[in-house]
DNA sequence: ATCCTGACCCAAG
DNA sequence: GCTTGGGCCAGGA
């Protein structure tokens, strides 16, 4: 067995880690803040993680990450519209409308649905 | 280092 | 509404 890491050698750690490895960790710790019910943009929990023009990587991040980690239903394009293609697409639908989440056509009410993170201004 | 690709975004037309 | 072109960034070959 592995010995718990004492919080020096954790900082160490960090410290070490390549720059993308906290980016990432930044982008999942953001999109499990997004509650049922309500969803965001990429660019909006790309900004809201504090790396505003890496929006394309929260679909990286998003692809990569093992089943069932993240809540990706939330997550749409801009003007929430899903971005998923097929089924892949139908069940991200599905799921929202589970959580009650309302679609006018293709796209989701945002208005009723944007998920407002801690210190995310503007509308 | 270069080239290609991607669950992207946005302004134009 | 839709398509297009340009911009953005990181990962893999």
């Amino acid at each position: 067995m592995r010995r718990k890491l004492t919080a020096r050698e954790a900082a160490r750690k960090i410290a070490r880690a390549p720059k993308s490895a906290q980016r990432d960790a930044a982008i999942r710790k953001t999109i499990r803040q997004i509650p049922r019910g309500k969803v965001a943009t990429y660019a909006q929990v790309a900004a809201a993680a504090g790396y505003p023009l890496h929006h394309r990587q929260v679909a990286q991040v998003l692809r990569t990450s093992p089943a069932g980690s993240l809540p990706w239903q939330r997550v749409l394009g801009a003007g929430g519209q899903i971005k998923l293609q097929y089924e892949a697409g139908l069940e991200q639908r599905t799921r929202l409308e589970m959580e009650g989440v309302r679609f006018r056509g293709k796209r989701v009410d945002m208005a009723e649905h944007q998920f407002r993170f801690r210190g995310w201004e503007e509308g």
